[in-house]
DNA sequence: CTGAAAGCGCTTACAG
DNA sequence: CTGAAAGCGCTTACAG
């Protein structure tokens, strides 16, 4: 049997007031008191019953996290980690985390309306935001606080992380340029994507500044996946002014960018230079190694969940940003 | 404001004690005053405040998930898939997923002591389990519920699900031996893994029934990572008689291994052959693709959470398994 | 078949 | 500085 609030007031000869005060840090308990409660607690082993305090507070201490419909599930190489991230943090102020993943967007809305309806959790991190999200909508409409790794147009004053990858795009474009690539392409995601937004306007800054063209045609659309990027990089590699360099929104769309020049037998790194985003295992890996700019995500993860959870305590609506900045990775994909 | 009992009950002029019975389908309600209950409830969009319901029924609803810290956190492909239907199966219960990652075995346990302590999950899903397991050894001590992914030696009478590969591995061999390999080699996990354990012994049982022989120094031990396989297969390759056929413990160990053969300037599918285990997305991206034994890890979660979701609520200690069979996925890896 | 009441383990005004 | 008491929203003996 758990030992409860009584357990540890009895023991002592205390009320449970006390005994909750002392242990809460309120500052109207005797220093004497708060220590004898503090080590007799911990003797026993006693930890507050969560179901009941969150009854009481009318919190929950859980944060919920929801894997948008959007994403293919399978494949998100950097999910784990992200998960472990905001695990960890979470973990350290004794929060719960929460997860689903969404299979269809009905059931993401469903899924959200259902954990605020009962009141399941005191806030939310949100990942693979849009320029338009109805998420960022949702929730700030309900007042329901959340974090959100990169910042959607709709949120008001919502704390975010971003990645700033202005000068890693140019630390990228000169890097291939000084390797003799002179044709640059740019391998995207969803149009609405923040990630996709930000990636693709970097890249461009980035080739425009090294004083080289840009062909639009050179600018294509994918999915973030393996197939996404073969296909696309196919597509590019068919034309008739093909790319020499083709930068991609992340590694797993390189990674399939890889296996068409492959295909097509381009000697990798010499002839053409690939590169993409997200410093995964997989793309280290890979035969030539990927070239790739790396972020730390379980980094990121972590500072979400502080943003957020500052947020939640404080109830403070001021808007908080914090800047991650990519690192270049140079491997043989890029002639490194 | 959430809705509440009280204001089902107003709404109809009836006590909470009948509302609450109607909704948990208790038989002593009136047919009609279960009908009105039950709707009136969903159109005020009423659903029981859980941690109310948790603190006076003393159970979570809630199914604990640790991921071991023998792990490596950043590469297990499987994650994603596997957390994706733990929580899709327990969504259609109504009970939620508490999830954190050990980075350290002490972190581990206590993890579950605090979860156990704290009555936070009613029960737990084991994953990577050994033959000897302190976390078996010590759920079983105290009557906590858990399911696990493959069986310990240790647990009395817990559910599992078992993947049976038997049939798999008869066939894996018999293709690779039609392509005509016939030094076959091994690279395992950690002995004590029951994945290990049974794996290598279908590999060894396919083999001598195929009629060949098995030489031991052809069976190595690695740690299921793409650089275990790659430095695994790459001692291997060096021996005097070096295997024309190597079986990997899961595909990132495989594509460690297919590397080294690379490496090494083998033609793979023709001088040299290589599958893994698992049936990751990767598996298929490689080049050459890989062959594998494909096994459905998102079906394997959720028939993890019905066994232990059967036994959490009815308490009947009756042993459950279900057996998965893996499928031969063949490939250029094999030369198939 | 239905209802009044106790109590799960906390937190927090309020009183002293 | 400490304690008695109310109450968060449920479930469940118990009574009728």
């Amino acid at each position: 049997m758990p030992k409860t609030i009584r357990d540890v007031a009895r023991a002592l000869n205390l009320s449970i007031t006390t005994v909750s005060r002392a242990l809460d840090g309120y500052d109207d308990v005797a220093e004497s008191t708060r220590q004898l409660v503090l080590s007799k607690a911990h003797e026993m082993g006693y930890s507050p019953n969560r179901a009941a305090r969150q009854l009481r507070r009318q919190t929950s201490e859980t944060i919920g996290f929801i894997l948008p419909a959007t994403v293919q599930r399978i494949a998100d190489p950097f999910f784990m980690e992200f998960i472990a991230g905001l695990g960890d943090e979470l973990a350290a102020s004794r929060y719960d985390l929460l997860i689903a993943n969404a299979t269809s967007e009905e059931m993401e809305r469903e899924l959200y309306e259902r954990w605020i309806e009962g009141h399941k959790v005191d806030g939310f991190i949100l990942n693979l935001t849009r320029l338009s999200d109805w998420r960022v909508q949702f929730l700030s409409g309900l007042g329901i606080p959340f974090a959100s790794l990169e910042r959607s147009n709709d949120s008001a004053d919502s704390p975010s992380v971003h990645v700033d990858g202005m000068q890693a795009y140019a630390d990228l474009v000169n890097h291939m340029r000084e390797k003799g690539f002179h044709r640059f392409a740019f391998i995207g995601g969803h149009e609405d994507l923040v990630n996709h937004v930000n990636r693709q306007a970097w890249f461009e800054q980035a080739v425009c500044q090294a004083g080289m063209g840009l062909d639009p045609a050179q600018v294509v659309l994918s999915d973030l996946t393996f197939m996404g990027g073969y296909d696309s990089a196919k597509n590019l590699l068919s034309l008739s002014q093909p790319p020499d360099a083709i930068l991609c929104i992340d590694d797993e769309t390189a990674l399939g960018a890889l296996r068409a020049a492959h295909e097509i037998g381009l000697e990798i790194g010499t002839k053409i230079g690939i590169a993409g985003f997200g410093g995964t295992l997989a793309a280290s890996h890979a035969e030539p190694s990927l070239t790739t700019l790396d972020i730390p995500i379980y980094e990121i993860a972590r500072d979400l969940v502080r943003l957020l959870l500052a947020r939640v305590k404080k109830a403070t609506p001021g808007e908080r940003t914090i800047n991650i900045l990519p690192n270049l990775q140079v491997r043989s994909s890029t002639g490194g």
